[in-house]
Parts: structure tokens; sequence; C-alpha cells
DNA sequence: CCGCGTTGCTTGACAACATGAAATATCGAG
DNA sequence: CTCGATATTTCATGTTGTCAAGCAACGCGG
């Protein structure tokens, strides 16, 4: 196998810590823009999607759940999101957007241009292929869809 | 031009939302095992490699420079960098890395597994594909080397 | 049915990170 | 030398994150 530290290798992780941070950079900005931190803006994204337990919240932003209790607390004075009670089981609170939150999500979603001006200049061949390579690197190999978790 | 929500865009910027989780992910953890934050990491990274004026280290992360201080602050309460008087100007306060605070950056660097796992089921082949794609996606164009900042 | 351990959420205390405004010291141009 | 600009720090404040403790509800074994 290749050594771990060869240049090519280091060259590719030097360009993904590249993208990771363009990629952030940009997140926060368009958040900001809308008047949203950058974790109001994905529990946001989460919830306009699906309505969630706050449990279930704290599983996906990978923190404790009572820190999702102050982050939706705040989406929820400003009218984005209502926790409703779980009909199956009242010990849990679904967090869900409401009609403003998935408007404001839906525009936030709009505006985020990290989708369209970096991969404008690849040709839809060269896209397939970084998605190939992509889903490759995570593990997700499009030829032995047994390898994912 | 492709349009800017097509499928095949869609998923890419899908993946690189994931690699960039992925990445975070690690490289918080990384620095917790150096009992590091991630922001602390990061400056120690920039310190490690060159000294800087604190305005600097502000600029490359993109916060104001008053963050800075209280960063460097808890860095230097733990003898991983220094503070030294700029002697081109009195004003200026050049932070550096100490001999320990580079022996912690070398570590955490080298068990950043990122680099190794994720590319080690690439062929140098598709390493050198992926690396050109990326380049051209973040305006580096190999070809065209004029093109880069 | 009744206890009792488990689960889901919130609260409180605390640390780190982030911003903005104001204070201080120095620089540099005129 | 004066005065505006620059580099850093301090302070007040808000958000994110952790952990421990508390409470309500679930559900299982008896």
């Amino acid at each position: 196998m290749v050594p771990r530290t060869d240049a090519l290798t280091l060259e590719v992780v030097e360009l993904i810590a590249t993208v990771v941070a363009r990629y952030h950079e940009e997140y926060e900005e368009a958040a900001a823009k809308h008047s949203l931190t950058g974790a109001q803006a994905r529990v946001l994204a989460l919830l306009a999607s699906e309505p969630q337990p706050m449990r279930r919240i704290a599983q996906q932003l990978k923190c404790e759940p009572s820190n999702v209790t102050g982050i939706v607390d705040r989406l929820e004075a400003r009218d984005l999101v209502e926790r409703r009670p779980d009909p199956a089981d009242r010990r849990v609170k679904l967090a869900a957007a409401t009609e403003a939150g998935r408007e404001v999500s839906g525009r936030l979603r709009a505006s985020l241009n990290f989708a369209r001006e970096p991969l404008a200049g690849l040709s839809a061949q060269e896209r397939t292929v970084l998605r190939d390579l992509l889903k490759r690197m995570l593990g997700e190999d499009p030829d032995d869809p047994y390898t994912h978790l």
C-alpha cells in the first residue's frame, strides 16, 4: 500500500482542508444573512425536512441534548420552530419548523452558492467522477454497496 | 451551462457536506485527545509553522483580534505558546509556539487519520484525479497556474 | 398492579468562543 | 510635534458546549 505520508496524499488532504474551510465560511455567512448562527441554521435545516425529538437532534449534531434545548429555545422565541407533544410518548417533545421556519430555511439553502460556484467549472462528466471518488472515500462504494455502514 | 440544481450537483454538494462534517468531527476529536479545543489546535498549528502577530492570526481565523487574545492566553498558560515583542514595531506582539507547543502540534497532526483512512482506498491514480478536480473546484486550475490567488 | 431502573428533556453552573466598544500604546505622515 | 491610524487588550454580552442533577413518563419483572 502507498505510504500514508506521501506528497500526493498530503496535497489532497490539504485541498480537502481548504474545501472544508471555505464551505464553513460560506455556511456561516449565509446563516448570518438570515440572523442565524451556524448551529441554529443546521437545526432549522434538520427540522425543515422533518419534525424530530430533541434527542435525535442532539445525535445528529453530535452534542448533548441539554445543548439542543437552548438552540431550540432561541429558534422558538423567533417563531421559526415549535415544540409539540409526541402522541406516542409523553416524555418526548417533537421540535418542528413552523411555516416561517421552513421559509427561512428554504431561502438560506438557496443562497448557499457553494453548490453553484465551485462546481460550475466542472463538466457533468467531471462531476460524476468527483462524486464517485468522494463516495469511495467516504466508504460508500458504488461498486460494492455492502461496504457502507 | 448545467442548471445549478440538477441532481448530480446536489449529490456532489451533499457528499462534500458529509466530508466537511466528518473532517470536523475528527479534528475536534484529535484536538481533544491533546486537551485542546478546535480553535486552540488551529492557532497552535498556525504558530508551529511560523510566529505571527495577533492581528494576522485573527485574519486567518476570520475572527476579531480580541478573540485571539483569549485563545493565546489559554495556550500561553499551558506553555505551548509565548508572546514576544516585535523588534520592528513595539505595538505588535508576536505569538510563537514553544518547543512543547511544536511537539504537541506535531503529535496532533500525526494523529489526524483523516489523511489516511478515507484516502487509503484510492489508488495513486485516483488520488491524482481527485486532486486535480478539487483544484479546479477551488479555482486553482492546474492547466492554468495563473488562475490561483 | 406496583415498584424501579431507564429514558427524554430541562435546569443550573461553568468554560470556551465570538462580537463590539472603549482604553492604551505606538507608529507614521505632515 | 500633532494627529489620525494601527495593534493589542479589557469589558460586557450572547451563543455554544459540557456535565450533574432533577423531574416526568415509560415499561418491565414480579
